[in-house]
Order: structure tokens, then C-alpha cells, then sequence
RNA sequence: GCCCCCGUAGCUCAGGGGAUAGAGCACCGCCCUCCGGAGGCGGGAGCGUAGGUUCGAAUCCUACCGGGGGCGCCA
């Protein structure tokens, strides 16, 4: 019996308890009643608090609105026991039967086992990273590659359906920064003071003129712009193998200089204007941001003619909605939390909810400690761990799984050396251990010729405590995806796949699979090999949902 | 000055209003005749402070204290 199942089998007795006319309920029976694991073994396998929530409705005391819904349920089929606890809380024992029943149901689902559909019918653009094409993607833009990812994979699991774009800021004055650093690299003069000062500037001048060598006879203006094109080029291909390699995919890569090409900024400003939250000033075109609650308003174009980045940024973002997408994500990191206000009220603007359509999780930003030293980041000035060199150092699934295991909303410190030593710190690790000694114990009953449980499979057989904590954890997978997917917090699944993997090996350590020695195959291995089946799935199916892989052997 | 984030075990961090607040690391001691010991079992200590809302607060609200970050006709 899954927490669902057991949801609407209160709601059920709920009902007849109504109907009774044992209880009245003002509001009527809830849809669904919340069904929590209780921490403590004692409370029962499942422990309801709607007798707390509803006992002020129906004008009873907690515990008598208690007593009346646990006689009810307690004849409930599948249900073993129902005791009042506390303050009126109902802890409910479920009947090995019908728990065990739980590992056919996920074997049955397979690679579709966790998806939901709470979430379908909603269309969501998942804006992350979008870096600037001048220069290599840092250890910020890897937390958010993988986050970005790893929030895409949920909404989907969840039943939306999800679009990955990366928006590239090649438009502005740090392109001609980027494009003059590397022409004074190749031109063998000193970088400009404000310019690109890594070692990759001059790897790019050095590509660029093996490629072109004539390049350096342009006149100057053109061979400014011919370096600056070539380098986008090449440093934007970068990225994008990067990406690939870190197993991060988008669906679209889309150009801010596309924006101005194609008239979406004066289609943006058009739709503002038309929403009537435009005006002129000082020669300059504002937006009334503070309509909307932002603390003052924005600037789109300037006196000398120019628009603001925060214009293309508007375009960008009306231009998204007509394509179709309810929800507009947009990842940003901690330094630029000051642009919340502002996009909401700018959507307000453009004549949307700035509740519903538009949402911008914050991520703190990440520190990475070498030789107990803060290791600074600064693209301008090379010192630069790359997302290459992290891979490199400590691995796609690692790299990846130590971003995700965390909030992007609390501060994350990654210690090279911790984690590029002991493989065996690495949570990762224990899980994917999971997976490959689920996997063993399959590979082996291949072996023995021993199948899993199939229909005739009596559910009465995994009626072992450790089983039950198996099971009971393998039912709630679902609701862990389903919520990660709500709260856009993907590190649920990882601290999920973590418990997950303890009960497991805690399972494994007292309850034997497969037959010893000479012991013939009985319907109790067949059960729990079905019980290692489901496990196994449930991991595959977690990691798949962070990007990290499910090794069969290690 | 205004705004945002964060204060939980020695350290790094979990914890969607629920019962006795949890992991990992580190420290000590156990457990392999048989499915992978990259595992399991046992051992200590903690919600920054003060109020409020609630049957119930680490969680929500307010103030304060302490740490980090941000403010532009920059990109």
C-alpha cells in the first residue's frame, strides 16, 4: 500500500463517517489527507494528522475525532493496526501483504516508476548559466550546470514539459573588451588593462592566426572585429563542449544579438508601451518598474540612443511567452539577486503575473578550498578553475552529485583535496555502491537461473521489519520527485537516494537473498529478489533524474 | 542608508508546522565459512538571542546580535 493508496483510504472512511452521521464536517471531506513515515518505529509504519487538522471543524476533541476515524479505518482493508498517539495522532500499521505489494508495483512501472503528473500542462523555459562568450565556464556556472540540468529533469519527471536554453550574452561592450585582448595577445602587445588576462585569451590569438594568418594584416577596426567573431566562435564552441561533456544538454542556445536582429526589442518595448508603463525622461526611455514594487524605475534606453541590457533582457523575456512557455525560470546567482525586483515587476509590466509566470531561484555562490585557502575566481584576472579542470580533477558523476546533494540557496564550500583523495567521502559513491551491489545480486540469480517473483508472488513473504522499511522507503519515491519538482530543489532526490541506499544496506545485511550452498531456490529468494529488482530501479531511476550514472559494477 | 541570503554536533551540512532534531567526516570499540567490507552495529554533543502566531515552531511573523553578498542611464 503505497502513501497514496492509504491517503484515500482514509479519505474513504472519512466518508462513511459522514454518511454515518458519527461526525459532521462543515467544509466536507478533504481530497486527500497528508500521510507522513513517522521517524520513530513505535508510530506505526504510516501516522496521519487529519484527526488534529479537522477536529476543530467537526467541534470534537482531537483525540475523540480520533477514536472514531481509527475504529473506522481499522477495518479498512490492508490495514493491520490504528492506534491514537500524542495529540490525537493516528499511527497506522499496514499489513505485510499488502506493503510487499509495493515492489511489483515499482518493478511493474520500471523506467517509469517516480514520474507524476502534478505538474503536466505546464509548459517551462529553464533559463541557466548563460555566461558570457569571453571566456571558459568557472566552478558558478558548473553549480548551476548542474542544478539547471538536474531542475529540468525533475519538472519533466513531474509531467511538464520542459525547454533548456542557454542565452548568450554576445552583444555589449565586453565582447569588444574580449575581442581587443585577444588581438593585442596575437599582435604581441600588452593586454588592455581592462581587458581578458587569462592564459586562454592568448590560446585563442594563437588558434585564431594559425587558422587565418592574414587576420593580423586587416586594418584595424575590421581586425578588431574579425578577432572578436572568431573568438566568440571558438570560446562559445568551448562551452558547448563542455556542457556536452558534463553531461548538461540544452534545447536551445539563444543569441542576445538575435534579439535586436530580428525587432524583438522594439517588439518588447511595443507590448510595453501598449501595457501603458513607459515614459520619457531626461531624454531617456523608462520603465515604471515601481508599478510594481521594485524601488525605482528602469532605464531601457539611454540618452544617447543606446538600450540598456535590461531592454534585451524585457525582449528576451516577452519574446519566451509568446513562444509559448507558462513558466519563465530564470537561475541566477547570489550576485545578482538585485534583478528579482526588477524581472518581476518587468513581467508585471509586460501584463503578466508575477506570481505564476515568471520565477527566479537564487544560488549562493560556491567556494573551492586549496591547500586551506579560498581559491579566488576572477575570469579578468586567469586565476580560473575551469569546468574542464573540474572535471578533470574529480569526475562528471562526483562533480556533478556534489553540486546537486545541496540547496542552490545555501553556500557550498568543495575542498579539492577532499574530494579529489578518498573516493569513499563521496556520498556519491555510497550510492552508486547501492546500484552495483543491487546489480550483483541480479547478475548472480542470472547465474543460479533463479527469476524474480512473477505474478503468482505472494506479497505476505517480505514481512521482515528491514523489508518493510524498504518497501515503505521505495513508495515514497514518487512524492520526493513530485516534490523536488514543485520546489525546484533537486537535492531531495540525492538526500533521498542516500537514505534510500542505507535501508538498503541494512536490508541486505540480515535478510539473504539467494539460496547458500546447496539450499534450494523457494518463493521467499524469489520474493526478495523481486524486493532487489524494485531497488534497483528506484536508484537507476534517481540517479538518472541528477544526470549521475547507475554503474553495474564498480 | 536600503535590499537579499545565511546562523543547527568539533568540522561540512540535511531537516515542506508534527511526536525523542538527523547524516557524513573526525575519534573509540566491535562484525566477513556463504549474495561486493566502497558495507553493517555500538558510543557524545547542538537549533544565535528575545518576543509573537499555533493544540504543536529549527521551520511562519517581528526585533535584535553575528557572518556573507548586492546597490549604476555598467555588462
Amino acid at each position: 500500500m503505497t502513501p497514496e493508496e492509504l491517503s484515500t483510504t482514509i479519505v474513504a472512511a472519512l466518508t462513511a463517517l459522514v454518511e454515518r452521521g458519527a461526525v459532521t464536517l462543515p467544509d466536507g471531506v478533504p481530497a486527500q489527507v497528508v500521510v507522513e513515515r513517522p521517524k520513530n518505529k513505535e508510530h506505526g509504519d504510516y501516522a496521519t494528522n487529519v484527526a488534529l487538522q479537522l477536529a476543530k471543524r467537526a467541534g470534537l476533541p482531537p483525540r475523540d475525532f480520533a477514536a472514531l476515524l481509527a475504529e473506522e479505518l481499522g477495518t479498512a482493508p490492508g490495514i493491520a493496526a490504528v492506534d491514537i498517539a500524542g495529540p490525537g495522532f493516528l499511527n497506522i500499521t499496514v499489513e505485510a501483504g499488502a506493503q510487499g505489494q509495493i515492489a511489483a508495483q515499482v518493478v511493474a512501472a520500471g523506467p517509469s516508476y517516480g514520474r507524476g503528473d502534478v505538474l503536466t500542462g505546464t509548459h517551462f523555459d529553464v533559463e541557466f548559466i548563460s555566461a558570457n562568450p569571453t571566456g571558459p565556464l568557472h566552478l558558478g556556472h558548473t553549480r548551476w550546470a548542474a542544478v539547471g540540468d538536474a531542475i529540468a529533469r525533475v519538472l519533466a519527471a513531474a509531467g511538464a514539459q520542459v525547454t533548456r536554453e542557454f542565452y548568450i550574452n554576445d552583444r555589449g561592450n565586453q565582447m569588444d573588451k574580449f575581442g581587443a585582448s585577444i588581438e593585442a595577445a596575437a599582435l604581441g602587445n600588452p593586454i588592455p588593462e581592462d581587458g581578458y588576462h587569462g592564459d586562454y585569451i592568448a590560446e585563442l590569438a594563437k588558434a585564431i592566426v594559425s587558422d587565418d594568418p592574414g587576420i593580423v594584416d586587416l586594418p584595424e577596426g575590421e581586425r578588431l572585429v574579425a578577432f572578436r567573431e572568431a573568438g566568440y566562435r571558438l570560446q562559445l564552441k568551448e562551452q558547448q563542449d563542455q556542457l556536452e561533456l558534463f553531461h548538461t544538454h540544452f534545447d536551445v542556445w539563444f543569441s542576445e544579438r538575435s534579439l535586436h536582429e530580428s525587432g524583438a526589442v522594439e517588439h518588447g518595448l511595443e507590448v510595453l508601451r501598449e501595457n501603458g508603463h513607459l515614459y520619457e525622461e531626461d531624454g531617456a526611455l523608462w520603465l515604471r518598474t515601481t508599478d510594481f514594487g521594485d524601488d525605482k524605475d528602469r532605464v531601457l534606453r539611454r540618452s544617447n540612443g543606446e538600450l540598456t541590457y535590461f531592454a534585451s533582457d524585457t525582449a528576451y523575456y516577452v519574446n519566451k511567452r509568446e513562444r509559448g512557455f507558462d513558466v519563465c525560470l530564470y537561475l541566477l546567482g547570489a550576485d545578482h539577486h538585485g534583478y528579482i525586483n526588477r524581472l518581476k515587476a518587468m513581467a508585471a509590466c509586460a501584463g503578466d503575473d508575477p506570481e505564476k509566470n515568471i520565477e527566479i531561484p537564487i544560488g549562493q555562490l560556491v567556494k573551492i578550498m586549496k591547500g586551506g585557502e579560498e581559491v579566488r575566481l576572477s575570469k579578468r584576472a586567469g586565476n580560473i578553475v575551469t569546468l574542464g579542470e573540474l572535471v578533470d580533477m574529480i569526475g562528471v558523476d562526483a562533480l556533478r552529485y556534489s553540486l546537486l546533494r545541496y540547496p542552490a540557496d545555501s553556500p557550498l564550500t568543495l575542498d579539492v583535496e577532499q574530494i579529489t583523495k578518498a573516493s569513499s567521502d563521496n556520498p556519491v559513491y555510497y550510492v552508486q555502491y547501492a546500484h552495483a551491489r543491487l546489480s550483483a545480486i541480479l547478475r548472480n540469480a542470472g547465474d543460479l537461473g533463479i527469476e524474480p517473483a512473477g505474478d503468482s508472488f505472494d506479497p505476505a513473504l517480505l514481512s521482515h521489519a528491514r523489508e518493510g522499511d524498504l518497501l515503505r522507503a521505495l513508495a515514497d519515491f514518487p512524492r520526493v520527485v513530485a516534490g523536488a519538482a514543485q520546489l525546484r530543489e533537486p537535492h531531495r532526490v540525492a538526500r533521498y537516494l542516500e537514505d534510500t541506499a542505507s535501508t538498503f544496506h541494512k536490508f541486505y545485511d540480515v535478510c539473504r537473498v539467494l539460496p547458500q550452498g546447496d539450499e534450494e531456490p523457494g518463493d521467499l529468494h524469489r520474493a526478495r529478489l523481486l524486493l532487489v529488482q524494485a531497488t534497483r530501479t528506484v536508484f537507476a531511476n534517481g540517479l538518472d533524474l541528477l544526470g549521475v550514472s547507475a554503474p553495474e559494477r564498480m
